[in-house]
DNA sequence: AGGTACTGTGGGAGCGCTCCCACAAGTGAT
DNA sequence: ATCACTTGTGGGAGCGCTCCCACAGTACCT
């Protein structure tokens, strides 16, 4: 019995149309409230709105979608297992700030994993359908293809952690150079003599920064830099307890112990406790990221603080901007917009 | 210069009408291979999707949600703050099922968060845009208006425990009973004889499911039920201390306590610890869910396993079917669809 | 009075799909 | 040879919006 078009929508959803005859006015006239227009009348809004709010008219987004080429959505991009996810409260730091930051917005977020092969074709084709109209990335290793992927696709992306010191794309990052100078000169104040660090994964550009950090706190204080002093780790648990056996084995003296994040200080702390030595007593211990392992370790951790969820929201800022600024493609700027927050060192009774 | 309707689609990406010219068929048989019909001969459809490969082509979301009034997108509708969300094991082991049942689906998945006023307005709104084609509920209190307002919207969902033990939704639980039951025996086995609990949030059926278990294995064993060794907690570390203190207090002489959460049992140590009691020695502790939290306990906790991961798959399954069922609705029957999972005692060596 | 602007409005065209009707061609029973 | 299906295919209509052109009305200059 149902006419040709109607299509099992049973009573259905009220359209732009069924407003418009409401309210007594045209399409187009409802189109420009919903979308909140100047070019409208007072008396017409008033009465649009009317009719909007009787009818309890809600737009539909695909067709919007379709109309307009947009989705009204954006994702964050997280290039890891789920597990690393959860496991290390600089990710959901940052979920808490994008979240804050998009909550006034008409925007929805994705959250989109990558940590394997099939999950990163999935998101290509995903990224390649344009389902969404932006996306930040968070965690970026060097050799990464995504953001080559995202330019090509003319996608707008903001990046936490630019690749290199020359990164193309947008991107907010803390001062990694200063948060880890911070670290070891504070260590040195100490009257620390042999001062170890456990770096993150070298391909990473910020965790390279807090390398340079820790090497330039030392020069300038006039000490060489021992590399026997320098183990490589991964910003995990297990990455931390690993290298800090190493550097026992390497320079059992060692007084001091900078890791490069707060999760791979509690790795290190547990080998440091097996292995006889007492915190701050024997060995100091300094992290990084300031997050609740810090507040909660025994004893609680010195650690550089990132202003993580501030970064998160810097990044939506960036990223709206980056997507209004869609215009004709030729009439934008080169300018390089590229966010430094500072970094903060919290003292507390582990060093 | 653009022609009218082209609309700075630069170049753009290749519609389906493009694929047909290319294949030399018509718009219907492009969609039919696509969308995997079986009604297309072998020949039509390697010539489609050649054409399909050499463009690269990809469908347009929005124009298939438009038009076919679907949106290929399920929500995961978490009512809790995030803090929680990103605290307890619980969740993210879901998220694991979910993900992994989802992956070989064009299914997209959503996170939703809906843990205050402000949240819960937004993610009305969202379903009343209809923008999801099905829910995942997890963790709903007995007075959450959500699964009224989703049956009202006709939109499928699938709860994660039940919200009474007539729940209209298709739901997906473990054996609360039966765990709270097995944890109590054991403990009884071990020769306990002034068993607490400390249980989860009143108006959690499931919390009250395994608070029924403890009563029968007590009475079952011939004990009175004791009310002062019941404490309530509601599923947090801290809320786990604050009902460990209340029973130190109550009864200074117990011997065991079975936490109805591993965090909760988490922050029942740390209080048993600052007591001075010791585990198990003095004081056995069970937990519930043995999530990662009992493996690294010190000592390892004893803990009722939840297959969560597959429960989260389970739900899943349930909405995918929900989802196909929305044939002609009167066609459907009333079968009630709930599922309960077995759980498992995991002994260790806090008890 | 005529021109030029701007403001507010209506509605045609089009976004890229899916759905379904129509129809050609083949198959097998009668 | 006829009828009744079945299989495969093409393409019209329509999903509910946005965009933009056209135009009426008003205001302010010459």
């Amino acid at each position: 019995m149902a006419s040709h078009g109607a299509r099992g929508r049973g009573g259905g959803r009220p359209t732009l149309e069924e407003v418009a005859a409401r309210a007594g006015v045209g399409r187009g006239t409802v189109s420009r409230v919903i979308n909140g227009s100047p070019r409208v009348s007072d008396a017409t809004r008033a009465a649009v709105e009317a009719a909007v709010a009787e009818l309890g008219y809600v737009p539909n987004t695909a067709a919007r979608a379709l109309a307009a080429n947009r989705t009204d959505a954006i994702a964050l991009v997280v290039p890891e297992p789920e597990t690393r996810f959860f496991a290390e409260p600089y990710f959901s730091d940052m979920l808490k700030g994008v979240g804050a930051e998009l909550a006034d917005t008409e925007m929805q977020l994705l959250l989109i994993f990558a940590g394997n092969d099939r999950e990163r074709r999935r998101l290509a084709q995903y990224l390649a359908a344009h389902r969404v109209d932006g996306v930040l990335l968070v965690s970026v290793h060097a050799d990464d293809p995504l953001p080559d992927l995202l330019a090509q696709l003319e996608i707008p992306a903001v990046i936490s952690g630019p690749r290199s010191e020359r990164e193309t794309l947008p991107s907010v990052d803390s001062d990694n150079y200063g948060g880890g100078r911070s670290a070891v000169e504070h260590l040195i104040t100490r009257g620390r003599a042999h001062i170890a660090t456990i770096t993150g994964p070298l391909d990473v550009y910020g965790a390279q920064r807090r390398i340079d950090g820790y090497r330039d706190a030392l020069r300038d204080a006039g000490r060489a830099v021992d590399e026997a002093l320098i183990a490589r780790g991964d910003f995990t648990e297990e990455g931390g307890r690993r290298a800090m056996t190493e550097l026992l084995a390497r320079r059992p003296a060692l007084d001091a112990v900078f890791a490069e994040s707060d999760v791979m200080a509690a790795g290190a702390r547990q080998v440091l406790r097996e292995a006889g030595r007492r915190i701050p007593d024997d060995v100091a211990l300094v992290g990084f990221d300031d997050s609740v392992i810090a507040r909660h370790m025994d004893p609680p951790l010195t650690s550089v603080r990132q202003p993580i969820e501030e970064m998160g929201r810097a990044m939506i800022d960036l990223l709206l901007e980056e997507i209004a600024d869609r215009r004709p493609a030729d009439a934008r700027g080169p300018e390089r917009r590229q966010l430094v927050l500072p970094t903060e060192l919290v003292e507390r009774a582990s060093s």
